[in-house]
DNA sequence: TCTTGTCATGATAACGATTCTCAATTCCAG
DNA sequence: CTGGAATTGAGAATCGTTATCATGACAAGA
């Protein structure tokens, strides 16, 4: 998959690249550059912050990686890997993140796209609120 | 309605605090901090860039403004006074935007927010893809 | 296995949007 | 009018991200 997109474009392996890809995928959250960047120096020291910038970058544009906001200032990414397309639910106090997919708004959205003569390409869904935990009780 | 919201909070008013808000509901576009810079300095030359900054951000935070990306860099702004809430359709080509509001959408985030216990603050949808003038004849 | 042209990399400079600093100005309640 | 507080302009500072450039790694052919 990462292998046939790097060869379509006369890309090469690297042994970082490979360090970077299987970190990214080990990850269990919508990461920052720079968070992964921390955590790849552990093991794989001296790779530069620059490096995870491109290969985040690169892995995007294959499919592999998607970019979300979350509200903060930092891109994050999160795998699109088998990993179902969703949108996502933000805590705006403590950064809580939900997953959630709802198959009506989807498709209400293709048709709003057809209606005014776009042809979709993506979209992002935000939903920011305060969860349960950080609700003051009143 | 920002008169109160200054007096709750002890700010004052200034003569470019007005030039900066009428200027800016004069505006019929998502305009850009620099952007509303630009076309105030016609009328009012020598405010500063950074006091329409701090002036959009307040407008922002008394609801008189609302900060939207539309897939750039630089932090759009639009008014939300006599404006209902609306999302945004983005041609990511040429950058034309389509304001449209689904309400079945509406609802259906509601009640996304609450079966997840969050409290429902704000949310941000936007549609990217290729407008019909943008989109390759085949 | 060498060779060579190409791509990837690290360090760091550059960048652009935004925020901060601070002295000077403006505001307004008394 | 005055004093204390908020606002401002100019430019420095910040922060995430990208560009630059010299150097190292890769892939494919001789």
């Amino acid at each position: 998959m990462l292998a046939s997109f790097l060869a379509e474009r006369k890309l090469k392996k690297s042994k970082r690249r490979d360090a970077i890809l299987s970190a990214f995928l080990a990850m269990e959250t919508h990461v920052t550059a720079e968070e992964l960047h921390r955590v790849l120096s552990a093991e794989h020291p001296g790779i530069g912050l620059a490096t995870v910038y491109r290969n985040l970058k690169l892995l995007a544009s294959c499919g592999l990686a998607k970019q979300v906001s979350l509200g903060g200032k930092a891109a994050r990414f999160e795998h699109a890997f088998r990993h179902r397309h969703h949108d996502h639910l933000v805590c705006s106090r403590c950064g809580k993140v939900v997953e959630f997919l709802d198959s009506e708004i989807e498709r209400r959205q293709e048709s709003i796209a057809s209606r005014h003569d776009f042809t979709l390409e993506s979209h992002t869904l935000e939903i920011h609120g305060l969860c349960g935990s950080c609700r003051p009780p009143r």
